[in-house]
DNA sequence: ACCTGAACACCGTTCAAGT
DNA sequence: ACCTGAACACCGTTCAAGT
């Protein structure tokens, strides 16, 4: 095979923390998080460790910046419309970037959980709170509001993307969805009466319009919580 | 400081795939994801890696083994009542069990994305699946709201989990949230109003509370939808 | 069938030394 | 200030050898 990712690109060129981070994502969009690896983050930027060191603390800083480039660069433009629209619009940018770099669901996760102090949280919540501050509804009720959002729509956004890391590069979404249908299919019918009933279901599902589903679900409840009517 | 962790128990007992798992879960609950490590496995276990090979793969197949241990075991007892309030009790469940053992939040989303016809994720959705049945929504709509269901729990159970892993094991919970709001403070007011907005409610928030309360915007999202009617 | 333990390849990180 | 590259401690996994 041709050696794939270019090595050794411009040694001209100063290393930066920008450059090292974007060769991070395009490692990690390339092999999954095994792929990012201080020996061919060096190799492909043609330094040693130590040169990297200078830049960025340690590899969990490195993840840190990467995750938080690629989710800002995701929300960067406000969305349009009315509030419901909007926040359509926010969760389907994030369903898409996940796709597009599946290492990010598990480190959205990681990353949430563990510093939600840090850049990348703020910055889900005040997309999300945003429009959610126009529903309409008492105040008091904003931050679970926003939160419940965003939990769904990482929680299902992650779930969907087809994980690039251990799962075959060769098998397509079809493919990857027949096996899992048939595996449920195959369970015990005292155990699992539903899951069998919905394998069928699973089979042909469309993951981006499951995932709209989901967060209109949640738009009606705070709809109706808020208003008492339907939206 | 005493050992902590019992070493060498009984070298009599034979080894077995379940003593293993249960050491792995040891291990998991106190030190996270980070100290689960052979060495100290076969330490604790008194023998050497190859007899752990005897009985499990790999680490992958032993972090899925101890995962769905501990849902398993979570989700064991059939929830009574009405199907909200059963859906209720399903989603404490986990919201407790990822409490307790907080690598959870990222085994689950991992296994979740990379293998679905494994057991872990049948047994979230037959339990919430089994549930959503029973409310009496056309089951073309079924697996779609018995997934969302899913989503929504694992997000915000997974976030609100204080990580064991790298959080500091002595910082409490409040004073986990006083530093993420005093940061949120701290943002940038033209970039972040909202999350500044909300900081102190932040600080102040109820985690069992909050979490339940995007439950309920769920179900009730969910019965407007099929019912037309509030809950 | 089940276990031992040395060995292998690989990883993140450090640090004295250079420019 | 920025970079080099050898070295360290540690990790998952293998495998010939034992019982």
């Amino acid at each position: 095979m041709p050696s794939s990712t270019r090595k050794a690109q411009r040694r001209t060129d100063a290393l930066s923390r920008e450059r090292i981070v974007e060769a991070a994502i395009a490692l990690l969009d390339a092999a999954g998080e095994g792929g990012l690896t201080f020996r061919v983050l060096t190799e492909q930027l043609a330094t040693g460790p130590g040169a990297i060191y200078w830049h960025v603390a340690n590899k969990g800083e490195l993840l840190e910046a990467a995750t938080d480039a690629v989710v800002a660069s995701a929300l960067a433009t406000e969305p349009a419309g009315s509030p419901q629209e909007a926040i359509r619009a926010v969760a389907l940018s994030l369903f898409d970037v996940i796709d597009e770099h599946p290492w990010l669901a598990t480190q959205l996760a990681v990353q949430l959980s563990r510093a939600p102090g840090k850049s990348v949280t703020p910055r889900l919540l005040e997309s999300f709170g945003r429009q959610v501050s126009k529903l309409g509804g008492p105040e008091a009720d904003w931050f679970t509001v926003a939160s419940a959002l965003m939990y769904y729509v990482l929680g299902a956004a992650g779930q969907n993307s087809v994980n690039g890391a251990t799962a075959t590069p060769t098998t397509s979404r079809a493919e990857f969805l027949d096996a899992v249908s048939t595996a449920w299919e195959r369970l015990d019918p005292e155990d699992y009466p539903f899951t069998r009933a919905v394998a069928e279901q699973a089979r042909h599902h469309d993951d981006r319009a499951q995932f709209l589903a989901g967060v209109d679900l949640m738009l009606s409840g705070i709809t109706l919580t808020w208003t008492g009517a339907r939206p």
